[in-house]
DNA sequence: ATATGTGAATTGATTCACAGCG
DNA sequence: CGCTGTGAATCAATTCACATAT
């Protein structure tokens, strides 16, 4: 049981995505061909990545999607809920307390703040903004495991502090910039603008060579 | 100049934002180390990722920032403005459309669409929300590169169809799902739920390793 | 002297072919 | 026979050491 790649970690929210379709569809049973359909890479890779995980699967017949749920589940750590706070509360940081999809995940949102006291006491969804001094306190009352930190970027590093401050390990960076976080917290980067720049670079080279030829 | 690695292709972008902040400074030259710094990874990867661009420095003395942030915008396919439709007004759409940051970096927003007639004719940021059926002219009209895809995951594949059907070769994928595209065009996710499960598995094995100590 | 650019070495990820088990 | 699980081989990315240019 070595330590599973990242590239792997990856890709298994994908393999549970699809699992997800297939639950919906009544199947109890899958393979490593359909998941691989599914998700867009080749059946080799499916059995190698869920190959990392343990043997969850049945030679000559497949996988039980009951059981690949569960297991991949609980190897991504999603066997209790995990306590979440919003920091930024701008249009970004609303629209996520709006969005519908958490508890399915058993991500349960537990708090939403901002530095701006002109937006503390505004009601977004289930949750009242409160000011990023309560913060603290928040954390330990509502026991709170990560945060979505949706500030301006140049906010992104004090905003981050705050949290870890606080006794947040786990914070999903939508700011497009890097923050620095001391050992034991972990950052994962949200950049969209990111994804849009590889998008014009790839599309980019193609114009290029379009361009080139005669 | 053989192609350039995805992976370097995926930095180039944090290059790019370390030198802005340096331009910020009046900073007129820069090393490997220092972008290093800021970009959090070695001097080696800096070194060797803008050599895979081509050569752009001088040995003994460093980059220039000004000539290094004119290439890379190159190499990124950031010469000419990009004209970018959102697909889905819903809450993302909607924060999509009032972000401030797109035309620093040349993207334009030339469209707003959605399949729900209650939303057409709302104004959001500068553009008022059209529906779907008008797509295939203004994509036409308007010279629409790019769309940022924001329906539910459930709508993205026939709202796919349609930006292709219409003429768009490039989607920023925001609905956790897979799509499936015809050659010559492409997709980049940007899948913030896969994000938060990355995090999860990472927290989940130090509290499993923390649980399992006595 | 100093910091880039690059071949060589190492590490990691993907692909493949097939052994192993139902 | 069918499909998983896995060692071996290929391919890609990262790290390193140093030659090279100013």
């Amino acid at each position: 049981m070595a330590s599973i790649p990242t590239a792997t970690v990856g890709r298994l929210v994908t393999y549970l995505r699809a699992l997800a379709e297939l639950e919906e569809e009544q199947s109890e049973k899958t393979s490593s061909d359909e998941l691989a359909r599914r998700a867009q890479v080749s059946a080799f890779q499916v059995r190698k990545d869920l190959a990392y995980c343990g043997r969850f699967g049945t030679r000559g017949s497949g996988y039980q999607v009951a059981v690949l749920v569960r297991e991949l589940r609980r190897v991504l750590g999603l066997t209790r809920p995990w306590h979440v706070a919003i920091m930024g509360m701008g249009r970004l940081g609303q629209a996520l307390a709006d969005y519908p999809n958490f508890d399915q995940y058993d991500f349960l949102l537990r708090g939403a703040f901002d530095a701006d006291a002109r937006k503390v006491g505004m009601v977004v969804g289930s949750m009242t903004v409160a000011h990023v001094d309560a913060l603290p306190e928040a954390v330990t009352r509502d026991a709170i495991d990560l945060a979505f930190l949706t500030v301006p970027a140049g906010a992104a590093q004090s905003a981050a502090d705050a949290l870890i401050a606080a006794g947040v390990r786990g914070i999903l960076n939508f700011a497009p910039t890097m923050i620095d976080v001391p050992d034991g917290v972990r950052v994962e980067p949200v950049d969209f603008l990111a994804g849009l720049q590889r998008l014009t670079f790839h599309m980019g080279a193609r114009a290029s060579e379009a361009a080139v030829s005669p």
